[in-house]
RNA sequence: GCCCUUGUAGUUCAAUGGAUAGAACAGAGCUCUUCUAAGGCUUCGAUGUAGGUUCGAUUCCUACCAAGGGCACCA
């Protein structure tokens, strides 16, 4: 009985009680113990009709109730008018079934089969450091790849980098100016800070000035030489704290190369009237397309394009390597916008690139203590916060001991999810207030949570193995775990919807999360919102945590226990799966 | 001034127009001779203000108040 089957029963029934039908939702409770779907079918109707909505609600019940299904336990009406659906025991054994054996593919859906789709995201620029910003960009844009990925849609990865520009111009001066060899990404945002804060002296403002035109038509050789050496170093830095965090990108952009693309591309349509020279530089009015827009500068009076004109540059570029039907770009909320100003430009120039091209921002990560800014030199770099947690986390594991073999990657896997789950956790766009005390927790919602929830449950199929109730096997491309049914009789090995006993006829809360999963996963790459995600495996673990709590799973005097079993392997199998599609890795051992 | 975003327990976050507004942290109290206590169980506590639309509003509309971001050559 899946969703779509009985919104059609529930359609049927109340068009034989003569009503015409229209919209009506079928969802899940937001209490469980409401029941597995509820409807407002008759709220709608009754207020058309002008009936009591509850009456009308148990006429469709009845009419209901004259067919029979073994899927459905029972039908009642309740509150305003609902009427609430509770599923069998025998949907939930064919459920656990099929769960079991789709595996490591559980939760997979179709929707983006046969589509190709771009996600650029993280964005550092050389010659700055990589901050707790770009730490966002990365956590959410992973997971939208993993989301949209596991939707069916080929995907890749991309970051784009400002290798460019008037900050570098910054960053060079002040390592030309103190003759530093550039040892490590942290001397190079030293000298960001000091380039930025003698921008403001006229006199360097001319030297930096000079720079980056140098930088730009590479005439200088020394210059040529600091400026290489540098982006090396911030490149193979960025590629350090992407093994880390579990990023592998597919194609790397930089801005030195988009710039003169997009340049062209503005050039042209100048005189096909999409762009206008003013005040010596060439401008967009895309006011006079848009009310709510505004003008913005595409190539500014030096001749050099602008971020604008880069963006236009880089739809091309993306799309002659890789085709997409999807291209997703992640930034922060502050260029907003430009986007949309960007995005009618291009909506002129390549309609079908602009169709294909969707803008997700996230909020900003905002300190306690104020606005964090690189040009000051006041950031908390991503390096140094994952490290504050790995310190966090190295105690904790210190402390206890359980035979973890590789300390050193389990201390990155648990930071790492720490920080991810505290940056997904929350609906995209809004700003984290981040409070390093507050944000990074071990306990109640958070990464660690789910991992210990994880590693407890294979705790207990390890044991389940032990003691010969569970026998974990790998055949072909597909998972099985096989059961054994403990008795007098000889120890067979049944399937999982042959498991339940008479005494756990009784369906557990566990059970009534565990299918839902592959529709939250749905929900989440359509909209974009990895929190639905995260709230689903919370509560899921949640409920896992309190099943553990109050029984005891693995029994071998238990005749419900090849059952409960086989519940936890179900668990394990979502929450793997779950934390997957997140970016967080799932420990065997913590 | 104009445009965009956001106001929910003491704090950080949830809630496709639905039922008694959910969690977590912090506070109070239990719980390891039992499969991982990074756990479980009790308990206290909230929709910025004023209107409107609706059978029903945290959600939609209007005004106000408050916070953040943006508004021509940085990104």
């Amino acid at each position: 009985m899946n969703k779509e089957k009985l919104t059609n029963l529930i359609r049927k029934s109340a068009q034989s009680l003569g009503l015409e039908v229209g919209a009506f939702s079928l969802e899940h409770p937001d209490e469980i113990s409401h029941g597995d779907y509820s409807t407002n079918i008759a709220l709608i109707l009754a207020k058309e009709l002008k009936m009591n909505p509850k009456e009308l609600a148990e006429k469709i019940v009845a009419e209901m109730s004259k067919t029979v299904f073994d899927t459905i336990e029972k039908i009642e009406v309740a509150g305003a008018g609902f009427i609430n659906f509770y599923l069998s025991s025998k949907f939930f054994d064919e459920s656990l079934n099929s769960l079991l054996e789709a595996g490591d593919t559980f939760g997979q859906n179709s929707t983006l089969k046969g589509k190709k789709a771009l996600v650029e995201y993280t964005d550092p620029n050389p010659f700055k450091e990589f901050h707790i910003g770009h730490l966002m960009s990365n956590t959410i844009g992973e997971s939208i790849s993993r989301l949209v990925q596991a939707s069916g849609a080929e995907t890749k990865r991309a970051c784009y980098q400002g290798d460019v520009g008037l900050h570098v111009a910054k960053a060079v001066w002040a390592l030309i100016k103190n003759k530093k060899e550039v040892v490590s990404a942290g001397n190079l945002g030293q000298a960001y800070a000091e380039g930025s804060k003698a921008y403001e002296d006229p006199e360097s403002k001319i030297e930096i000035d000079a720079i980056n035109k140098k930088i730009y038509d590479r005439s200088d050789e020394d210059i040529n030489r600091i400026y290489d050496h540098g982006k090396t170093i911030s490149l193979e830095h960025f590629a350090e704290i992407y093994k880390k965090l579990g990023t592998e990108f597919n194609f790397y952009f930089f801005e030195s190369e988009t710039g003169k693309f997009g340049k062209e591309i503005v050039l042209d349509y100048l005189d096909k009237g999409v762009f206008e020279k003013s005040e010596g530089a060439i401008i967009f009015p895309a006011e006079k397309h848009d009310p709510k827009l505004h003008t913005r500068v595409f190539i500014n009076k030096e001749g050099l394009p602008t971020y604008e004109a880069k963006e236009l540059g880089l739809a091309q570029i993306k799309y002659d390597l890789f085709p997409y039907d999807l291209s997703i770009v992640i930034t922060g909320n502050e260029v907003n916008d430009y986007f949309k100003v960007l995005l009618k430009a291009l909506e002129l120039i390549f309609p079908e690139l602009a169709k294909a091209t969707k803008h997700l921002s996230h909020g900003m990560l905002r300190l306690p203590s104020g606005k964090m800014s690189s040009r000051t030199g006041s950031v908390i770099t991503g390096e140094s916060l994952i490290e504050d947690i790995s310190v966090m986390v190295r105690k904790k594991i210190e402390s206890s001991d359980r035979g973890i073999e590789d300390k050193e990657r389990l201390v990155n896997m648990v930071a790492v999810a720490a920080l991810k789950y505290s940056i997904l956790k929350q609906s995209p766009g809004r700003d984290i207030i981040f409070d390093f005390e507050k944000s990074i927790s071990f306990e109640g919602d958070s990464g660690p949570y789910l991992q210990y929830s994880y590693a407890r449950a294979k705790s207990i199929l390890n044991k389940a193995q032990e003691n010969n109730i569970a026998e974990l096997s790998h055949s072909g491309s597909t998972n099985n775990f096989l059961l054994k049914i403990f008795s007098a009789r000889p120890a067979g090995l049944r399937k999982a919807s042959q498991l339940r006993s008479p005494a756990t006829k009784e369906v557990t809360e566990l059970e009534r999360f565990l299918y839902r999963f592959p529709e939250v996963v749905e929900r989440s790459a359509l909209e974009y919102a990895p929190h639905y995600l995260i709230t689903y495996l919370t509560d899921l673990s949640r409920s896992f945590n309190a099943f553990y709590g109050e029984t005891k799973i693995v029994d071998p005097s238990d005749p419900s226990s090849p059952h409960k079993v086989a519940l936890t392997r179900a668990f394990s199998i979502v929450l793997k799966n779950g934390l997957n599609l997140l970016g967080i890795q799932a420990p065997e051992k913590m």
